[in-house]
DNA sequence: GAGCGCTCGTGATGGTGATCACAAGCAGTT
DNA sequence: AACTGCTTGTGATCACCATCACGAGCGCTC
């Protein structure tokens, strides 16, 4: 899997300059260098299950490029999908370091690319550099507020447009808003927006319908531009 | 608050024998002394609140005895609990590692005791002991894993029926079943249940009534008696 | 262009649980 | 015993949203 330095198409993917506090930036040159040895890299199409839910932990992914949505499912079918990960996270981090079984599952949600970094390997490496275990355990504490953040969602949010609105606003903080207004590309169907907020397919459209005529947002082509973003916020309101 | 060995109440809190899996068991005698010297064990009445959501994190709180209940709230009042903890469990441990706030707030239930270790002292701790932030990594990622098991409670299970059976299938899975039959101590009254399982007083109280006319709980005095465990799996069936 | 698969819009309907309201039980205090 | 505060039981009502159903739009392939 390792290609002759030049020759990957994202050498650097380790060492990703999207997020400044990304796990394995900064490493000291004995660290890093053997973080390389032991990651492989691969390509992805879309569609593409890095992993599911309940399998053994193999390791941990890091994404370099493209997105990939991360679910959970009932036996029934239902699904939710619990976070939208984007290149610079790593995937699949609490399952190795607590040796359980993946609790989501990986899509790739377009052609991407990732580094894969086996189990064994990672653990020993931590051991031995403790000083990149504690950067693991900060990236864990990251990740258990975003799964707190969607407890509240889930749990303290009743109305099904009080979650579409607040999933709104978590889009539009993204964007660089310009006076007020933000665009956002849209790339997810109703259907998995609905599993996003926890509710039907039916109900996101007409949602959309509903905030479309009460002015607070607008749709052109696949953009979604955010219009009245203060009455977004009175709505959600928590 | 150091006071001579064997005075305090429970002086090897930090050493519980409660939990095999403790975050600070095992410790080589050097870490295990410095730890000695940084923490304090105080003592609190019940209703007393440890941290409070959305306070800059002071330190973790190592709980000894007595039972705490964490919970989240919105601005409207809302509130669930997301978690009981017991004696042996390491509170506020994700805000300090990552210096956010506290993401919920710990009231305890009981009286009880806990000793405090400061934010900045366990940091350099952790720094000074890179085995012992590899158990923390382990920690939080637990931690994880309950607040994903919390996601899909409130995500997955539609009905309330469901979430209750789920939360007495939890309650009589920690106990000694004697064939079958599993018996609880109850502690929470109906409030608090319908803030553990995301519903209403009342809907806690019809299904109370409900599940007691279909044999599949009994009420002695405060001692819940699980009837018909299998039932209440197959209302669960996630 | 016909056919197919996927996504989206929207109407009709019905069940369910939140909300309101009130009474009763129970413990502790004076 | 009367009072107070907290908890529990239960009825009545009603808004809301899941579900079912169907048609339209759109892109793709054969």
């Amino acid at each position: 899997m390792r290609a002759p330095y030049g020759l990957n198409i994202l050498d650097n993917c380790l060492t990703c300059p999207v997020r400044e506090e990304h796990l394995f930036c900064n490493l000291s040159v004995h660290a890093g260098q053997r973080l390389n040895d032991i990651k492989s890299t691969a390509v992805y199409p879309k569609g593409a299950m890095l992993f599911i839910e309940g399998q053994q932990p193999r390791g941990v992914f890091v994404l370099c490029a493209g997105k990939a949505k991360l679910s959970t499912s009932s036996r029934e079918g239902k699904t939710i999908i619990t976070k939208l990960s984007e290149a610079g996270d790593v995937l699949g981090l609490n399952s190795v370091v607590s040796n359980r079984p993946y609790e989501v599952s990986a899509e790739m949600m377009e052609p991407g690319q990732a580094n894969f970094i086996p189990r064994e390997s990672l653990l020993q490496f931590l051991k031995d550099h403790g000083e990149v275990a504690l950067r693991v355990a900060e990236q864990l504490s990251r990740n258990y507020y975003t799964a707190y953040e969607e407890i509240r969602t889930l749990g303290l949010a009743t109305s099904p447009s009080e979650k579409f609105a607040k999933l709104l606003l978590s889009w539009s903080t993204k964007t660089t808003q310009n006076d007020g207004a933000a665009q956002v590309k849209l790339m997810l169907t109703h259907e998995e927006i609905a599993e996003i907020i926890g509710t039907t397919r039916e109900t996101v459209s007409r949602l959309f319908s509903e905030f479309k005529r009460r002015q607070l947002l607008q749709l052109k082509g696949s953009t979604l531009v955010i219009r009245n973003r203060p009455a977004l916020e009175k709505i959600v309101q928590s």
